[in-house]
DNA sequence: CAAATATATGTGAATATTCACATATTGATA
DNA sequence: TATCAATATGTGAATATTCACATATATTTG
């Protein structure tokens, strides 16, 4: 049903989305929709240690969701797509509704 | 920064984008883009075994991304909401031009 | 070159995920 | 009830991920 291709395909995608998987990522990327970061200013937006942004931030290089641009001893690190943040955005509202749709539920209930 | 009711829906948020991060879940997802389909046919359509698909739907239940109507010994699944595909159209729309971004510069190069 | 600042990585422990195999459960039907 | 087809789950091995801590690297400046 699928060709080799496709299946290659799907797992970059995978590999993107597993990107997407982690609380402190999201962050991070939702920290970055604004324009340009260096590492420290994310550090002390989502008050996480340095070490464990830096990691993150490899995640995401690797994935190549973000690019970084060196400026002396300072890294800028940019979103590579905005599409990332309307993708998550979309889910949020999945969530956001399928949410509320469980509350009604509750309130027809109880 | 972020209110704990906040880091609790990101939580969530990241929840539903873990149910994403594995291949074979995307492709369950993908072969139930086109309407409701039951176990077997997705295990025939994939190639995957059955144990397997099933413990796949079973994590896309729990993060509520599928929905399943039982009918005798059948049951049938089906996405809890489109814009999951969406999101994922989104995210392959990304990895399609970064590919091709990158394509580029290594034209450029050689 | 030495010191300071910003960022990245080595490492091991803790935890989570995936898979295969066997088996259990569910519902229809004889 | 016995049986069958469809679906779900228990279990352990293999693998992957995350985190904290220490440390390394890179760049600027004195």
């Amino acid at each position: 049903m699928n060709s080799v291709l496709e299946n290659e395909v799907l797992q970059l995608h995978a590999e993107i989305c597993a990107g997407l998987a982690d609380p402190s990522r999201i962050m991070i990327l939702y920290s970055l929709a604004d324009g340009s970061h260096n590492v420290t200013e994310i550090c002390n937006a989502l008050g996480m240690p340095q070490p464990s942004v830096s990691r993150h931030l490899k995640i995401l290089r690797e994935r190549r969701m973000v690019t970084t641009e060196r400026q002396g001893t300072v890294v800028h690190y940019s979103l590579a797509d905005g599409r990332l943040i309307e993708a998550l955005d979309l889910l949020r509202a999945v969530l956001r509704d399928g949410l509320a749709k469980r509350a009604e539920l509750i309130d027809v209930i109880s």
